[in-house]
DNA sequence: GTGGTCTAGACCACC
DNA sequence: GTGGTCTAGACCACG
């Protein structure tokens, strides 16, 4: 369910809080769904439990779930069009980067190619 | 000439690097033009000499930059190409972005709308 | 005749004895009245009998109730009187609240029309 | 500078989050201010780094410190006006003892007392 | 020196 | 079983 890189520059608990993310904007995860717990998930990731902790809390805090404590952690009702919202962030930080390789000189049509290319390739997946 | 966030999460060193590139990209900064001195930058941007030292000896290793000690440091011949080169970075970079949001869910127009709404305010600039 | 809250930092068990404590301070509980079994109650709140019997058993030891095995559980005389002493512990809790907003600068007026304005509520409730 | 309770119900983190907050709202710290280190406050008052780290990454998540890694930790320049806005929540929580307390019919003259004892109790301070 | 992250392992309360 | 908190101690990058 979860795939970390543990040599990358991305914090573990920072790739557990994207990859959340992204399993309730693809609706793999839905409203009322358990997350896994901080103990099951840590021994299948081999990640301590407070890293898991620390994810989770996070999540908790931008409102995409909530813990009932003794009971689990649940996904919020709201969490599909929070996680909607952060989209248009990560859409303007594309956009960012699009300006600057203009500024760079780079042509459009290759911007362009590498966008078409992103969404080819998960069309083929 | 320079711009340091010194609260953000990348380091003053990095960004001094990212800047001088940039430089390099928009062709402010030419073959043989004399890099700021580390004690006279340091001064101006109050940082510490060592992050500036940082920055230069990364900045060389990349060979965008030389050093004639007792001279100061110039932008070489090939520095506008290795720029040019490292942009395929970012543009991998704006790849996995836009994979995201494909994953997301998000409309393939939009993001390529984001693209050019990048250039476009560039033309117009 | 409950209200729960799932995902709040008290804990249920808690949530139940203040609450029936509330109902005995406001005379909707009175001497010998029988409170709901713990079956009930567990079937109609959707909470563990565990849980219920923790706060039954704490509102016994603190001379609220007595149950009367195989009959019921009954709010005692002394009811009324212990909860009214248990009120002193909710008006320090308030003096503390004060003490921290007068350290904090806040003007007494501000904190009397608070107090004040609790009272007018219930007057023209 | 900080009073710990390592026995009350309140967690450490969240004791040193309020002194904070209170140290900002009485003036003693006031923007720019460098927070004490994590380490230096940890041998201080014998608690955990990661637990003073905790409750410093709460402050910063709240607008009221920020970090400049490598520098040290410092007081926003809205610190205090946030911190202001967190007392009108306080005082709502003051409030809505009051009006149980009212509820369980306790007279407005006690009420009234405590909060002037709890600023009297400053005065002589 | 600073902050940031992580591990290992413990304890507690709650359900 | 669950989440929440804490300790002890380590490592890293940055300045």
């Amino acid at each position: 369910m979860f795939q970390i890189d543990r040599f990358g520059r991305t914090p573990i608990y920072e790739q557990i809080i994207d990859q959340t993310q992204r399993l309730i904007a693809s609706g793999i995860l839905k409203e009322g769904d358990q997350l896994p717990s901080v103990r099951a998930l840590s021994q299948e990731l081999s990640v301590n439990p407070n890293t898991l902790q620390k994810a989770y809390s996070e999540l908790e805090r931008r409102g995409l779930c909530i813990s009932a404590p003794g009971n689990g952690r649940f996904v919020t009702a709201d969490a599909v069009r929070l996680v909607g919202e952060g989209l248009k962030e990560r859409l303007e930080e594309l956009q960012k980067i699009a300006e600057e390789l203009c500024a760079a000189g780079m042509p459009v049509e290759q911007v362009l190619g590498s966008v078409n290319a992103a969404y080819g390739k998960e069309i083929r997946a």
